[in-house]
Order: C-alpha cells, then sequence, then structure tokens
DNA sequence: TTCGTATTGATATGTTATAACATCCGGTCT
DNA sequence: AGACCGGATGTTATAACATATCAATACGAA
C-alpha cells in the first residue's frame, strides 16, 4: 500500500486493535510503559480516524475518571507522539494516531475542512524540491511539517 | 534566484524597503488600505527574518502608541496573510513577513530551532509525492503548510 | 450630504499549552 | 525489611494564543 491511509479503511475495529496490538509490542520491546491513561487516551484517538484537541481527549478522559486536569492529557498525548503512535497536526493545533505506530517516518497528512478526517500518506519531503533547496543554503533538516488542507474524496463528490 | 530567501539577505535595509514598496504598491493597485497599524505591523515582521508571535507584535504596536489589545495585533496579521505579505508559521503559531509579496504561492519554510531564524523557499508541494498520494486517493488540495526545522547554515557552523 | 462599508476601539471570553511542586508507585541495592 | 531512585500522577496556577461582540468612527461612492 502506498497511498494515504485514513480514507480506505473499511473495517475500522480491526484497524484499531491492530494498531494497538503494535503499540503494546512496541512498548513492551523497548521498555516503554503504556499505562492505562496513555493506553485509553491512544484507543480514544484510534477511534476516528480524524484529529483531537487535547482538550476534548481531556473529556473523554475525565468521563471515564482518568483525570480531569490538562496535564493528564498533554503528558499522555507527548509520550504518544515521542513513542511515534499519534502525531499533532500543527494546522489544527489537534492530535491524531499514527497509521504505522512506532516506525520512524516523516509523515504528511491530508486534512479535510468539510468532515475534519485526517489521512497520513508517507512521503519523504526532504528528497524533493525542499530538500534541495534546504541543501542549497546549507540547512540541516530535522523535521518536516507537510499538511494540505482540502476536500475528502467523500466531501468532493458531496459538493457535486 | 532559488534557493530559500532570507539566510543570505546581507543588505537588510534595503530587503525591507522593496518588500514594503511592493507591498504598498500592490495595495495601491487592488484598492487595499495599508493603513499606519497594518503598515507598522508590516514593518515589524519585516525588521527580522523571524517568526513573531501576534503578542511579541503587539507589545511593538503598543509601545508606539497603536493599540494595546488583541485584536490589534490580529486584525492587522490577518490582513496581512490575506494580502498575501505575510504568512504564519503553523509549527510556531507565528508570522513572518513575506518574501515575495502579493503573488500567490505555495511557501515552504526553513526554521532554525537554534536561532529561531526563517526562510522562506518556493516549493510546489501538490506537484510532488504528495499530490500524487492525494490524487490517487481523490483527496483536493487546497492549500498545504511545509514547514521543515532544523538548523541554518550559521547555527550548523556553530555545533561544529 | 447621505449612505454603506471598512476600520478601529474596547471589553470580555474562549482555547491551547506549560510551569511548578507534591505525591505515589515499582524496582534495586544493602 | 528499609532506604533509595526514577518515572508516572495529582494538583494548582498561569502563560500563551486567538476570537466574539458591539459601539464608535473614518472614508469613499452615489
Ligand atoms: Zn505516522
Ligand atoms: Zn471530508
Ligand atoms: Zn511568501
Ligand atoms: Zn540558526
Amino acid at each position: 500500500m502506498s497511498g494515504p491511509i485514513g480514507f480506505q479503511c473499511q473495517n475500522h475495529s480491526v484497524c484499531m486493535s491492530t494498531m494497538l496490538a503494535q503499540a503494546q509490542d512496541h512498548c513492551t520491546a523497548l521498555g516503554l510503559r503504556l499505562t492505562p491513561v496513555r493506553r485509553r487516551t491512544l484507543e480514544i484517538l484510534l477511534a476516528e480516524h480524524r484529529a483531537l484537541g487535547a482538550y476534548d481527549v481531556l473529556k473523554h478522559l475525565a468521563a471515564e475518571g482518568l483525570g480531569t486536569q490538562p496535564p493528564v492529557a498533554y503528558r499522555a498525548l507527548d509520550f504518544l507522539v515521542k513513542a511515534g503512535f499519534a502525531h499533532k497536526i500543527e494546522a489544527l493545533n489537534a492530535y491524531t494516531a499514527c497509521v504505522h505506530p512506532g516506525q520512524d517516518h516523516a509523515p504528511a497528512f491530508l486534512i479535510c475542512r468539510n468532515c475534519q478526517s485526517v489521512a497520513e500518506a508517507d512521503t519523504a519531503p526532504a528528497k524533493g524540491r525542499l530538500g534541495d533547496a534546504a541543501r542549497a543554503a546549507g540547512f540541516v533538516i530535522e523535521r518536516t511539517v507537510v499538511e494540505a488542507t482540502g476536500l475528502c474524496p467523500d466531501c468532493v463528490g458531496e459538493a457535486a
């Protein structure tokens, strides 16, 4: 599979449990601790192919008695991002589950402005013209943010 | 010139006044109003090849008696962004002057994490692999955010 | 001049994110 | 067991970023 993952997800419960299992395995392998709050936070993100704000996540956690204060959500999200199980969508100040957890990669996102769905594509931005420009300038790229906003297949259809 | 603009700026006062003049011309041509607050805000951004937060801008404006409340800065910044004279850097929640004002383009940014300098490169992200992925998925791109974080030429040298 | 619209002034509020410090809990060493 | 240490949580407070709303004013067009 090489296209963006997300829009074409059909059986989402499989999708979710696969990702969760991969995260669990990765934690076990590296000695990281997927604590209840962290695990639940990941589940909350995985439940939708959308980006959720930290305070949205916090509402879910609070409803389940897992914490009521902002640091609870931010700590869990930071852990997931550092561990490679989630990404921050800068254009939305929101977070979304990664679709190939644990692997070190340079994600790119397709964000629907109508239904808020988010798909993760795997590109190598530093290898294209941006990389050329950076090399020409002597700039060393460490991280890239690539986010495209527009209309997803469903919403393009609707508009017509 | 095709590389990223910003790191190689030598005579900055020329750089500044050129940009300002272009903005002024563009406003005149389109009937837009480059009011004192807007003009000063652009000058503040142009003064550095960095991104400034809205509240940083506001501090400058306040010191000059041009307004003390957040909406003053946000209105001016929104005007400059819409007019194509400035860009928002999503990864920093901050704003930077555009280096080719008025032209409709898809900018990409190189952001130094050490000295906070920002360079604007001109790429066509929707034409690369991201565009391919989007087309394959039926996603219609309307806007792209491309931001690379790393070390600028000066700071790479320093580190060594 | 009158009208309509863009801009500014002013107040309040909403949203996102982190600092700081106390406490708990699980493993290790003695 | 007891002391210790580091990571994880609990808790309070605040910093940083952004917008809603409505009144007042300036400005160009008719
Ligand atoms: Zn990912
Ligand atoms: Zn959609
Ligand atoms: Zn630009
Ligand atoms: Zn630098």
